[in-house]
DNA sequence: CATGAATGAGCATTCATTCAT
DNA sequence: TATGAATGAATGCTCATTCAT
C-alpha cells in the first residue's frame, strides 16, 4: 500500500498537470491541493520531474492492468483480442480522462533519463494493438493491406476519447465502446472465415 | 507581407513552444532565437499569450488554405471530398509537424478570451470532415452506422501523423497519404453505387 | 498661448499623477490619455520629471494669480488681507483639487535641481499668509501669542480642503470659504480695535 | 513579539516608502536595506502592497495606543480630552514623522480591498477629535459655530507637523505641543463655564 | 518524519528614454 | 515636427529546490 500522503499527492499532481500542463504547473499548488507542506512533498518525491514520472508510471500501471484484465476475459482469436484491447483502451480513456491526458501529452516533459525508461513501457503498450492485428492479418481474419497504419488509426481513435468524451453527454461510454470495437474491426477489414467448425 | 521581424519571431516561438510546451517556454529564449531584444519582441506582440494566439491563428490559416486548395481540385462527390480532406490534413500534419503539434496541443494554454475566438475556427475546421461524411451517408455512398465516431476516428488518425511521422523514415509522405485515404474510406464503409447512368 | 498639444498633455499628466502618484504614473498612459504618440510627448517635454515640473509651475502660477486677484479686491488691513488669502486658497483647493494635490504631495518627487527652483516659489507663497498675520500681530489686530504656529494651522486647514472636499456634498464651497475665514480670524485672535475713527 | 526579520523589513520599507513614495519604492531596495534576500522578504510579506498595509496598520496601532494612553491620563471634560488628543497627535507626528507621512500620504496607494479595511480604522481615529469637540459644543464649553470645520482644522494643523517639524530646530516638541493645545482650544472657542458648584 | 526559513535564478512584463527616418 | 522601432535596465513576483532544526 502507498501511504495516504503519497496518494493525495499524486491525485493533486494529476489535477494540476492536467489543468495547466507540466510546464505551468506549480509544485506549491500541488502541495497545497494535497493539504501538505512543500517540504513534506519533497519527502515523498524528489522533485517535480519525479512527480511526473510517478504519475506516468502509475497511469501506465493502471492502463496495462485494465487491458490485461479485459484480455483475460476473451479467447485467443485476433478479433476477440483486438476487440478487448479497443474496449479496454476506450473505457480507460473515458473513465480516466485526466490520467490519460497526462500519459498522452506530458511524456515530452520528462527529462531524458526518465523518458527512456517510460518510452519502453509505452512501446510495449503499443503491442497490445500490434499483436492481434498482425496475427489477424497472418491468419487471414483481417484483410487490411496496411496493418501498421490501421493500427495507428485505431490507437489514435481510442486515445482521442480522453480529449472529447464527456460522461454527461448523450452517448454512454458502453455504447461508445461498442462502436469503437465495430469501427476498429471495420478498419482492419475483419471478415470472419467461414468454415465447418465452431465460431461464426 | 508580414515584417521580417514578426516572421522570425513566429518561427522562433513555434520552435520553442513545440520543443518545451507553452508553459515551459521562455520568451527570453524566443527573442534570442529570433535574434532580437526582449523589448523588440514586445513591440510586435503584446505578450506570451499573444504570441501563442498568433501562432495558432497562422497555423489555422495555413491549414484551412491547404484543405481549401485540395478541395478545389476534386469533384463534389462525398468520397472525393473526404479523400481530399484526408489527404490535405495528412500532408499538413506531416509537412508541418511543429505547427500541427502546437495547434493540437497548446490550445488549452490560451486564456479564456483568446480560446473562445480560436475554438470557433477549430469547430469550423471539423466541418471539413463532417460535411462529406454526412453527405456520403445521406447519399448512400458511405454505409457506416456510426458517422460521428467514424469522423472522430478519421480526424484522430490524420492528426496523429504530426506526432509520429518522420520524413526520414521508410514511408514516404505521399504513400502514407494514399493509405490514409484508403483507410478513411474503409472506415466510413465507402461502397460506390453501381448504376446505369454516368457518374461525374 | 500654449499649443493645444501641450495643454492636453498637462491635463493628462495631471490626471495620471493625481490618480496614481508620480512614481506609479506611466508616461505611456499620459501620452495615450492626451491622444498623442510617446515621441510627440517627448517633443514637448524632455521627460517625466519635466512634465511634473511644468505641472507644478503651472499650478503655482494659477494659485498665485488667484490669490493676487483676491488681494486686489480688498483693502490693506491685516484682517482683510488674511481673509482674502484664506478665501482664495480655500477656493483654489476646492475648485482645483487635482492641481492642488499634486502641488502639495508630489513636490518630493522632483529631482534636486527642479526642487530647488520650485521650493523658492513655494516659500514665497507662504508669505501670503505670513505677511498679514505678522502685520496684524504688529498692529494689535491679532492677539495670538503664536503667530507662526497659527499661520501653519491656517495653511494646513486650507490645504486639507483638496483632500476631503467634494463639490457634490452638503456644504457649498462658498459657505466653506466663509467658515474658513471666520475660523482663521478666530485662530489668530482677531479683535478689531475700537476707536473713534472709521471701521468697526 | 514580531520576528526580527519582520521588524527590520518594516523599518526598511518605512524608510523607502517615506523617501521615494510607494510608487517609486523598489522592493529590491527594501530587502537590501533590511539585509535580506528578495525571496526572504516574500517569506514574510506576500508583496509590496502587503508591506504597505502592514506599515499602515502598525502605524495606526501605535498612534491609537499613543492617543489612548494620553486620554487615560486626563479627566472627562471636553477641553481636557481635546487637549490630550491634540497633544498626543502632535507628539506622534513630531516623533514619528516617517510613520506619519506614510499614514497620511500613502493611503491612496492601497489596493481597493486593503484600502477598505484601513479606511475603517482611519474613520475611527477621526472620532478622537470629533467626540470631545461635539461634547464640548453640547456642554457649552466650546462656542465655535462650526464644529466640523474646526475639527478638520485642528486635525490638519496636527497632521502637518510631520511634514515641517525638525527635531533639531529652534522649537522643542514639548513647546510646540503646548502651543497646539492652546491654538486648538482657541479654534473651538473654549471658554470655561463659571458656576457655583464644583466641576469634576 | 516534518517543518518553516531561506536562496538565487528565473519569470513575464513595463519602464523611461533614444534614435533613425 | 512627428513617428514607430528599438533598447537595456528595472519592475514585482514566482520558481524549484535546499537546509537547519
Amino acid at each position: 500500500m502507498r501511504p495516504a500522503g503519497q496518494t493525495a499527492l499524486l491525485e493533486a499532481a494529476r489535477q494540476e498537470f492536467a489543468e495547466r500542463g507540466f510546464g505551468s504547473a506549480s509544485i506549491r499548488n500541488i502541495a497545497a491541493r494535497a493539504g501538505m507542506s512543500l517540504s513534506a512533498m519533497y519527502h515523498y518525491y524528489s522533485g517535480k520531474q519525479e512527480l511526473l514520472h510517478a504519475l506516468l508510471d502509475e497511469g501506465m500501471d493502471r492502463y496495462t492492468a485494465a487491458v490485461a484484465e479485459e484480455l483475460g476475459r476473451v479467447g485467443d482469436s485476433p478479433s476477440d483480442r483486438l476487440s478487448a484491447v479497443v474496449a479496454a483502451t476506450t473505457r480507460f480513456r473515458g473513465e480516466h480522462a485526466m490520467r490519460s491526458n497526462i500519459l498522452l501529452l506530458e511524456e515530452r516533459s520528462l527529462d531524458p533519463d526518465r523518458l527512456e525508461r517510460y518510452s519502453r513501457r509505452q512501446a510495449e503498450a503499443t503491442n497490445y494493438f500490434r499483436d492481434p492485428i498482425d496475427a489477424g492479418v497472418a491468419s487471414g481474419d483481417f484483410h487490411t493491406p496496411f496493418p501498421d497504419e490501421a493500427r495507428r488509426g485505431v490507437i489514435a481513435m481510442c486515445n482521442a476519447v480522453s480529449q472529447w468524451y464527456r460522461a454527461d453527454g448523450q452517448l454512454s461510454l458502453d455504447a461508445l465502446i461498442d462502436r469503437h470495437v465495430e469501427l476498429a474491426l471495420t478498419l482492419v477489414e475483419y471478415r470472419p472465415q467461414r468454415n465447418w467448425s465452431a465460431r461464426g
